[in-house]
DNA sequence: TGCCAGTAAAG
DNA sequence: CTGCCTACTGGCA
């Protein structure tokens, strides 16, 4: 049979991987595609020979066969020894034996994720539409009908079921805590009764709806868990998934983990099979862009959709890369390999630097501009082709390095063709044939940039000029992407722009942690001599900008890493198109105008209020639209009373365009400003309005330091709920002195709150407020 | 008063 | 997918 649908979900299932479409009729279809594990093993030949023998008797495989793959870091084909596992149950044995191996062997491909590696080597992606052959339940052929990178593409409609609950998280579900459902327009609360009778409760629903997604709050943590486990308990069914026999559940549990030297707190999943169920509060890309975030990453990341919902951006690019890396043939090293090479304390003095920074002057200005480079770091890496294989490569060192060779990883040489979309049928026992390498040589579209032949700036490395990095090739296609997506959104009308502008965002997160991961000595495709090179090649482009501004009559009053502010009296649009467009050419990435300022204040710094600090402004564009770093509003510490109370301000002042008019607003500016300090003093505020938000940066026990944050977290932990780093803790400020155990109250135990900390609340506000009438204080008419 | 642990922001 | 750098606050001696 051959029908057209839409994949929506996919596991494996007894060495099998099972598939979920949809049809365009609204109908399920549940397949199956049998698919072996392939990993890899290089090493000397002899021993490799060796090796296929012994394996043939074992009965771990199912096949063995001598091939060859190119090697990640010099770029040269070697061969392998294929290995397809008979059960997906031994890759953690393989693993174990090779680890015990002495040197000499190198595993690859051999701990990479069982659905993505499937969609990796299946050439297929989550969220698209297919042309499919089917027979007796499994998958015979399957053709996609849509580019993986397409600007424009259709979901079958979804049935949605929302799951909540009634109360804080922190109170378990059935002990003083409801669940809440919804459908269609129907929204019930099933009352806080007994366990099973929740269960059953919720059974019928999801029985009678059969919801393609349940979308919840926190679904992951609190409501699915004790849920299941009642379910088992009591013997009563809930079917939270289509998958019609038992399905693998395991609980995957929460960790905590450092990203850009933040502590992060991933809770633990529960997701269905056949059935999405996301977690809106458990979802990075779902908090950043809606559902259109986790389908677009699912597609692009070649990952299930519920876990690439619950992914860090980290984790999608480099599926992303091992996607572009198993296309192109490179055979993936298990661990990584490459050391890095050993620097004097003088060298990395001049490298190991960041972004550039000037600072601004303090106060008010007007007549200023913001230039932004669009991407600047994933555009670096890019045209100057940065990649942890191409910083000082073996091939471009001397000078006869194999160029341009092409060919298969498996099966005989062939030259490479044009257009290779590399679609194959679902192989049943035929060989898969992967091109190597693609745009080895540089392809044709790549223009080096300014030349390659140039080392990097400052730190002096050199770039590959023969083979365009895995990097930089995983970059390109994002980055066009990107463009199309932000143009789109411009085009279309605001209602439309919505979706664009929610897949774009969700694309610049990965871009933004793709160079992050270049600088992490341990992540899969780092290393810090590019992250290095990367971060050299972004001051020099911005010393650029900021010459090319100062000869054309701009005076640069403030840099940051990739933005510029320059002044200039009688400023306008068209000549700073011209200067976007000259820097552009000069660097290579492409720096718009971000806007044109009313005015702008550049913040001093709290310790001395001569100085200036780089990250904390605020002003408003021509069209009257407001941008604000750094401020209390910004930050997630500041309690809603306090941020609404700043905001507010921020809104007023934004109504002024001139000095004169900022100088008329200040009698009406201070009177706001006393409305909100009498609120606080009268103390009718409720408890939700003052709560301050932090983040737990270690385990609760190890606190030296009784700051507010240790106190509430060990008064959870007395309650019985314990909180691990990267949770946030709430609370509301009870008195600063005193007693520890009264200084501060913690959420969920605010219903009875009944007074506050009001001095405290006061110098918050007080801060706030400063913060933005401060520099107006000077501002005269006459300015 | 000064030190430093703890926390957050912008890019 | 496992630890930027800088600013700032507040506990504590």
């Amino acid at each position: 049979m051959k029908t057209t649908a839409w994949l929506f979900d996919l596991y494996p299932l007894h060495d099998r991987m099972v598939l979920w479409f949809l049809t365009p009729e609204g109908k399920r279809l549940r397949l199956v595609d049998d698919f072996a594990y392939r990993v890899y093993l290089g090493g000397p030949e002899a021993r490799l020979r060796g090796l296929a023998r012994a394996w043939k008797k074992g009965g771990w495989v199912q096949r063995v066969y001598a091939t060859r793959g190119r090697d990640l870091w010099s770029g040269e084909e070697i061969p392998v020894l294929a290995l397809e596992l008979k059960s997906y149950a031994h890759l953690p044995r393989l693993r174990d034996w090779l680890g015990a191996q002495k040197e000499g062997l190198a595993g690859y491909n051999c701990d990479l994720d069982l659905a993505a590696y499937y969609l990796y080597r299946r050439k297929l992606w989550p969220c698209a539409w297919y042309d499919l052959e089917v027979r007796d339940g499994g998958l015979l052929s399957i053709y996609p009908l849509e580019d993986q990178f397409a600007l424009e593409y259709t979901l079958p409609p979804l049935s949605i079921m929302t799951l909540g609950l009634t109360r804080d998280p922190l109170i378990p579900l059935a002990a003083g805590n409801g669940l809440v459902v919804g459908w269609e327009d129907h929204h019930l609360e099933l009352e806080a009764q007994d366990a099973p009778s929740l269960v059953r409760e919720l059974a019928r629903l999801l029985k009678g709806q059969d919801p393609d997604l349940v979308l919840s709050d926190w679904g992951d943590e609190e409501i699915i868990p004790p849920l299941w486990d009642w379910s088992q308990q009591y013997k009563v069914p809930l079917p939270l998934d289509r998958e019609p026999g038992p399905a693998p559940r395991r609980f995957k549990n929460g960790r905590s983990y450092f990203s850009y030297g933040q502590i992060v707190y991933q809770g633990a999943s529960a997701p269905f099979f056949g059935r999405w169920h996301l977690d809106r509060r458990n979802s990075f890309f779902f908090r950043e862009s809606g559902l259109m975030g986790p389908v677009q990453i699912a597609r692009l990341g070649q990952m299930p959709l519920q876990q690439a919902a619950r992914t860090s951006p980290g984790t999608l690019i480099t599926s992303m890369q091992l996607a572009r890396a198993v296309a192109d043939g490179i055979l993936i090293p298990w661990r990584k390999g490459e050391p890095e090479r050993f620097k004097s304390a003088a060298e990395l003095l001049v490298i190991d630097k960041g972004g550039l920074t000037f600072m601004p002057p303090v106060g008010v200005h007007f007549q200023t501009a913001e230039l932004d480079f669009a991407s600047m770091y994933p555009t670096i890496m890019t045209i100057h082709n940065i990649s942890p294989e191409t910083v000082n490569c073996g091939c471009c060192g001397g000078n006869d390095a194999a160029e341009g060779t092409t060919g298969l990883i498996e099966g005989e040489k062939v030259k490479r063709g044009k257009g290779e979309k590399g679609l194959v049928d679902i192989n049943l026992g035929r060989e898969v044939l992967i091109p190597l390498c693609p745009s080895s040589p540089f392809s044709p579209g790549l223009k080096p940039w300014p030349s390659p032949h140039k080392p990097v700036p400052e730190a002096g490395y050199r770039l590959c000029r023969r083979r365009e990095g895995l990097v930089p090739r995983t970059l390109r296609p994002i980055l066009e992407l990107r463009e199309g997506l932000k143009a789109r959104a411009r085009e279309v009308g605001p209602g439309e722009a919505r979706q664009y502008q929610e897949r774009q965002n969700a694309l610049k997160w990965m871009l933004v942690t793709c160079f992050g991961y270049l600088g992490y000595k341990n992540a899969r495709f780092g290393r810090i001599e590019a992250h290095e090179a990367v971060t050299a090649y972004g001051r020099d482009k911005l010393l650029t900008a900021k010459e090319i501004c100062e000869a054309g009559g701009y005076r640069v009053l403030h840099g940051l890493t990739d933005c510029l502010w320059v002044k200039k009296e009688g400023l306008n649009r068209g000549e700073l198109d011209a200067l976007c467009r000259e820097i552009s050419r000069a660097t290579g990435v492409k720096l718009a105008l971000e806007g044109i300022y009313r005015w702008i204040v550049f913040l001093a710094s709290r310790q001395d209020p001569q100085r200036p600090v780089a990250t904390r402004y605020f002003g408003v564009f021509e069209d009257g639209s407001l941008k604000v770093r750094g401020l209390s509003c910004r930050r997630r510490d500041t309690p809603p009373f306090v941020r609404r109370a700043q905001k507010a301000l921020l809104e007023r002042l934004a109504t002024a365009a001139t000095p004169a008019d900022l100088a008329a607003l200040g009698p009406e500016l201070e009177e706001m400003a006393a409305g909100f300090r009498q609120r606080l003093r009268d103390g009718d505020l409720k408890p939700q309005e003052l709560v301050i938000t932090r983040v737990l940066s270690q385990p609760v026990e190890e606190y030296r330091v009784d700051t507010a944050t240790a106190l509430a977290a060990r008064q959870l932990q007395a309650a019985g709920i314990h909180l691990v780093p990267g949770e946030k803790v709430r609370y509301v400020q009870l008195e600063r002195k005193g007693p520890k155990e009264t200084r501060v109250r913690a959420a969920p135990f605010l219903d009875t709150l009944d007074r506050y900390d009001t001095g405290h609340y006061m110098e918050l506000l007080d801060r706030a407020i400063d913060e933005v009438l401060l520099p107006f204080a000077g501002v005269s008419s006459e300015q």
